[in-house]
DNA sequence: AATGAATGAGAATTCATTCAT
DNA sequence: AATGAATGAATTCTCATTCAT
């Protein structure tokens, strides 16, 4: 009875909450559909509560009772917290790579400045202001290394993917050069990401003011 | 006997420790130079403490024994954790006031921009720099409350202060565009500020780089 | 598919595995010959498991992997963790008694006691030097009573077999002083037992020196 | 005003409960006599709690009510559960040591062997029967390693002693037969000492058969 | 009957804070 | 005032057992 509502409203939560691809960080993989739903349930709950009161605050009991989960159910699957954020990370890294991926045309290291910063920055706005736990793990860097490492990977791929735009369009550009110009953006980037999460500044100002100050930060470096 | 090598110890400290001068945070006045002494010790202990492992992960009793004292002494200063790092703040808030006190001479703002540049970044990164426990809670946004609020303030001030700069440098400027300009400058500084910690590029680069953002995205709003 | 593997792998197991005689502590009789290998799987794993780590370290979900089964039909088959190993105890304690069974023969007593012990040491050895999960049970001593009390009531059925033999042997003694005799006996029988496991002496040296030990300690009492 | 009769506790306590002379096993030494009274209380409530329930079942809480102790307390002094049993049986290994001094006289090794046994077994067995913790750990080799190991140690001392009374007795003794001898010596005297716990014999008879037992056991090999 | 996910009481351990000395 | 032992609520994690499929 209280069976049927859950499924109902696992498939409420279906559209938000789907199994991460690589599943690296889990104890063993769900067997049954149940058990895909719950882990995907265990991490939308996650990315919510460390969004509101931070990692460490976050435990795994209130991420349990905001899956409307068992303490148990969670360990089954996540050997233990930092797996969580793991997966989370995993989640999050991968829905970034689809993201990137739709970004990184062939033409786009072509396109005039302004043109190819929208083309860049109205995405992933999209896609991290979206993300209130994402934000809290990306910007916060965390103080685990197991959970550092992974937040670093993500950050280095992300410098890799900006710095092999550069390149494109400059093919002489020394590629250390190259890194480090892409460092700059993402951080700067990171930094404007801060100024969403308690705002202090409207978002569309936001947007306007990032595309600015990259747009004159790289002018002088890639041309127009 | 080990009261005198401590009061030694306490002399060798004192350029480092001083009361702050705003003590809000304590749970009352020391009465004696040994307890200004203790409590600048036991905040130099915090700053490292957490700049080491992060807020969390710094206990009480680690800040303790850090600054050689017992945690039954630490609470007498202070009525709990989160008030030390309130002091600490607190004493940071007063550092960057004296090191802008430097900065705000009368001309500064009529200075050709590299040069009014040049003027207020070397001596804050310099400031910044030197304190990693001021990085991780100035940087890594606390997740209490209370411990949010006075680093907000002290964003806020020092958003304020940019913005004056603006303001009298460019008399016509609505005063809510200047500070939306400082919000950016501010948050892109601490953006540079966070490449710092664990280290992602050279220091030189580092500062090289964001006073060349910094320019660039300001002349064409203040003019050279 | 799976069902097939499983089925042959069941009869590969089922020289070592069988159904207990008592099924005492089984929820509930098997219907079919598949739930009877299943229990013997479940014991032959329980064995394994328990000799290994211990009983407190035996989850029931290892047991069950250990037996190729799933926790669920561990359960249909007994109806708590005791329950496997009372069980396993009376396998044990069905197969102890076949091997009484076959040293008991009529003329025992009246054999000389060298060729006496042989004959019971050597078998009983045997026995019992095979079983780690039978030594970690029989020898630590369970604390828990449900299981304590058949691990007593083997011991004492031995203590009684063999006071036996000392009757028949001295038809005029004592029967309280036979089980005295008897107790010692099974007592240091046991404590070389336990010099095998953590094995603290070469094997062959334990069987002779327990031979020497207890065909000293009778000879007095029994004669040879 | 509790304060007053914990105190007054802790002097009756005082005779049973001591500081043990090793503290390897100690997060840090006491530092006030509050503190060695508590650990000592600790101690001797694992010491009941393991002789009651064994060792698994004896939960940290538990031996902390026991002691009448906060179980922080209990962690303030020990690490972790092990640490507990590991100071208990430095504690018990400090006894036993001072036991054989006092057992362990030049003449031992040339009285007849008779009074050699009583010599030895007597003061052992008044020490080992008066503490049940003692025998469920000595006697039940614990599964954990960090348990085993000191408990190995500690039969393997004793080993050792016996070994060299041995090698006293008969100078021109093969060291490794010495060695085995006493190694059965020794695991008689642990059997018997089992049979006392549970008890499955008057403690007299026990006694007097031990000794019945070592006796005909070594005369051939000591000689009277 | 078989499967394995779900459950939650209970275990070990930590740490901010208090309090006796 | 200074000290550090004492306190216990809170946290992470386990595992025997149940239950939906």
């Amino acid at each position: 009875m209280f069976r049927m509502l859950e499924l109902c409203l696992a498939q409420l939560f279906v559209v938000k909450g789907y199994l991460p691809v690589s599943s690296s960080s889990l104890r063993k993989a769900p067997q049954q559909a149940r058990g895909a739903q719950r882990i995907a349930r265990i991490l939308d709950a996650a990315a919510e509560v460390i969004g509101e009161v931070g990692y460490d605050a976050a435990t795994t009991v209130l991420i349990a009772q905001r899956a409307h989960t068992a303490i148990g159910s969670l360990y089954q699957f996540f050997p233990n917290k930092d797996a969580i954020v793991q997966g989370l990370l995993e989640r999050y890294h991968d829905d970034l790579r689809a993201v990137y991926t739709a970004i990184l045309t062939p033409e786009l290291p072509h396109l005039p400045l302004p043109v190819m910063l929208d083309r860049i920055i109205d995405p992933l706005m999209e896609f991290e202001l979206g993300r209130r736990g994402f934000m809290t793990l990306f910007i916060g860097m965390p103080t685990s290394p197991d959970l550092a490492r992974p937040v670093k990977a993500m950050t280095d791929e992300v410098v890799q993917r900006i710095a092999g735009i550069f390149i494109a369009r400059l093919p002489g550009i020394d590629p250390k050069v190259a890194r480090r110009y892409s460092t700059v953006v993402v951080h700067i980037t990171k930094a404007f990401l801060g100024m969403a999460n308690p705002p202090v500044m409207e978002r569309a100002d936001l947007i306007t003011e990032l595309k600015a100050a990259l747009l004159r930060y790289l002018e002088p470096i890639t041309g127009r």
